[in-house]
DNA sequence: GTCGCATGTATGCGGAATGCATATATTTAC
DNA sequence: GTAAATATATGCATTCCGCATACATGCGAC
């Protein structure tokens, strides 16, 4: 019973939080939740091919292909095409990279909100909680990528994300 | 710094989560992310009129219609008139029915998936908190049932959800 | 009672984002 | 040097959506 309704909050959380994520960065960066996601991405991977971000995103490669494209009409992102000829390296433009700020920002400013009036001691014993949480829900290195599509790296770095740490 | 980890951790966490929900009861009901929200809601207030279901869904009214001619075509919902001559009160065919207790029941594994292994005490610490987030996430009565949009109303009945509380 | 307004529902139309199948270009392996 | 593998791009259809509009019913003023 106690269980369930444990459950049942950590549901509704996600859901909520989640539109509420998704909402205000979709505002940042138009043409859908994919795009906020993409800016993060190649802005924290520079040189990406499309192919990566379609497995980050967790969308087709024409998908991205087209995603791709509106981005870079809109200025944000561009091909530059490095050493293997196939590949078009992504790279966020100045544009872009003011542009994914600005969702990042959004992003923390949404959470902190949500975190507000919870003190130090809450936030470390939370933070326990959903290290163990996430590494229960990370499948894959590539679903970990996903999980992580629109996270501040800066300040979860490779190696203390408990999403990277269950699939290395 | 660790504040702002533990926000970011909290937003991988409801973004992860909420994917892996609307993945998994997508497959109970086809049309999209928002079919399994309207049987859900349905389900629980019979009789509700399109209208209040398109403000618990975030949709256009149009859509709500669209979604809902969908569903009736799949006998999971039908369309009954009542006092009123203009609502067209809908109610969940057996087969809707069914269908609703399969969505609730995957929602049901996917959380309990993530929440092995973590003891009664934390549980009991973690519900503390959520509910806190719960009460700091919702905005207003509408929001509120949106959030609500999927929560399996039998384990957290409505003077005793956050959600709701937060806005009576 | 009937006329006007609010409420609830339905539809025509166009747009955005996506996936599948396929085509093209480049690299790699033998 | 040719075949397979890799990476990208495009044609096409589909799904889902919102806006504008039309239609039906209920309600109140007079």
């Amino acid at each position: 019973m106690s269980e369930d309704r444990t459950a049942n909050l950590l549901g509704a959380l996600a859901l909520g939080l989640a539109d509420a994520l998704v909402r205000e960065t979709e505002l940042c960066a138009e043409h859908g939740a994919t795009a906020p996601a993409a800016l993060v991405t190649v802005g924290f991977y520079p040189g990406e091919p499309i192919d990566g971000l379609a497995r980050t995103l967790g969308l087709s490669h024409s998908a991205t292909v087209r995603l791709v494209d509106r981005l870079a009409k809109d200025g944000l992102l561009e091909r530059r095409g490095g050493a293997d000829g196939r590949i078009s390296a992504l790279h966020l433009t100045r544009r872009g990279q003011a542009r994914r700020r600005a969702i990042l920002q959004g992003r923390r400013r949404v959470l902190a909100e949500v975190l507000d009036g919870v003190s130090a001691d809450e936030r470390a014993a939370l933070t326990g909680l959903m290290e163990r949480l996430l590494a229960a829900l990370t499948r894959d290195r590539q679903h970990a990528d996903h999980i992580c599509r629109l996270c501040d790296e800066r300040v979860c770095p490779g190696e203390t994300c408990p999403v990277e740490c269950a699939v290395t």
